[in-house]
DNA sequence: CGACTTTGACCAGCGC
DNA sequence: GCGCTGGTCAAAGTCG
């Protein structure tokens, strides 16, 4: 049977050797089908950019809990269920430093921190990450990747092969569907809600169709469907991360069919600015988010998107309607993976990406009293 | 008035 | 087969 790489979702990447070659932050990932754990010979066109989202976004990525030197990891997997064991298993205590990071790699030799976060999933037997460290493991040989690049772990899956075409109505929805989870740094204090709701959202236009109480975890789920065009049947599950209030758990499902919209769309048609009660006064309408502070939050999401973006343009090559195509800078490089994420870098200067490097994170202290604001139930 | 959020109800998948 | 749970629908209300 012939491998398909676009839009097997029980497919799953595994990060291979460093090219020494590569720029500094660049990882390479293998491709790695589930079927029969071997690698495809697709080796370099899955990258993780740990630096690659630019000076703006590094700040963006920061996590006010980590020590500086550090950056947020991200995840994508299958399940909330693996990602909270693996910010559980990598969440750094304060005066965690990269030196730590090596430290944890050396001790545990190729099992890298990631593949350590595998290994406790109790999932893990029967997903399709399974108990291997195969599955997921990184160079052994660089430290800088361990640092650095291993924070995020790229993998697409679901429980089922197939992505969900938007024109099949998931009839069946827990089953059968496509999911990616992206894990960011939850956005700073002003894109919540008096409720405590954290309100991320990214350069499509979301709108909320329902939130439910979620079992084991006292964060409720956001469930936002994509209204930058009608028709698409994009899907976002929004919540915090029951180990790390301070992370945001942001599962894709299915993908958009129409062009990224542009960004004066993307800014009219996000989220509504939260807007307190009338009848409430003080600090919760001291809490309203000014323009700034929206825009900020358009950027906190953007880490989320790109890397949704990039795993699309990879996964999914071919699979987006003719005409397709995110509207990124073209620097005459276009149309090569490579080259696109390579824009990826431009496009990090602008306008929005220069306001949110303004200040994306209020200081520590307003970080402190933003979590004492978490808990949408508190 | 259109687009959005909120929220209870409904439905289907999943585990036992 | 049944109950639990998650995901979606849709009406009502809000906002610009």
């Amino acid at each position: 049977m012939e491998n398909n790489f676009h839009g097997d979702l029980a497919d799953i990447f595994r990060p291979g050797s460093v090219n020494s070659g590569d720029p500094p932050g660049i990882s390479d990932w293998q491709y790695f089908d589930q079927s029969d754990q071997e690698p495809h010979m697709i080796q370099k066109s899955i990258r993780i950019h740990d630096q690659g989202f630019g000076q703006p976004f590094t700040s963006l990525l920061a996590d006010p809990l980590i020590h500086e030197g550090t950056s947020t990891p991200c995840f994508f997997g299958t399940s909330l269920d693996e990602f909270e064991q693996a910010a559980a298993a990598t969440r750094p205590p304060l005066g965690f430093d990269d030196q730590k990071i090596k430290d944890n790699h050396n001790q545990n030799h190729n099992h890298n921190i990631f593949s350590k976060m595998l290994q406790i999933s109790p999932n893990a037997a029967k997903s399709t990450l399974s108990s291997n460290n195969d599955i997921l493991t990184s160079s052994s040989n660089s430290s800088s990747a361990a640092a650095s690049s291993k924070r995020c772990l790229l993998e697409t899956s679901a429980t089922t092969l197939q992505i969900s075409s938007p024109r099949n109505p998931a009839t069946k929805r827990r089953k059968s569907q496509a999911k990616k989870v992206v894990c960011i740094p939850a956005p700073a204090p002003a894109n919540s809600r008096p409720t405590g709701e954290v309100v991320p959202s990214d350069l499509w236009a979301w709108r909320k169709y329902g939130q439910k109480p979620i079992k084991g975890s006292p964060y409720p789920r956001g469930y936002y469907r994509c209204s930058s065009s009608k028709g698409c049947s994009a899907r976002k599950q929004v919540e915090r991360s029951r180990t790390d209030p301070n992370m945001l758990v942001i599962t894709y499902t299915s993908e958009h069919n129409h062009p990224w919209p542009t960004q004066r769309n993307a800014l009219a048609g996000s989220t509504r600015t939260p807007q307190p009660p009338k009848t409430t006064t003080t600090s919760e309408q001291q809490r309203q988010p000014s323009q700034k502070e929206t825009t900020e939050d358009e950027g906190s999401t953007l880490v989320g998107v790109r890397l949704e973006v990039k795993d699309e343009l990879q996964v999914l090559e071919g699979s987006f309607p003719q005409g397709y195509r995110p509207e990124l800078p073209d620097h005459g490089g276009g149309g090569q993976p490579e080259d696109f994420f390579s824009s990826l870098g431009e496009i990090e200067v602008d306008p929005i990406s220069m306001l949110l490097n303004q200040g994306f994170l209020g200081g520590e202290e307003e970080a402190e009293n933003y979590n004492k604001d978490l808990d949408p139930f508190g």
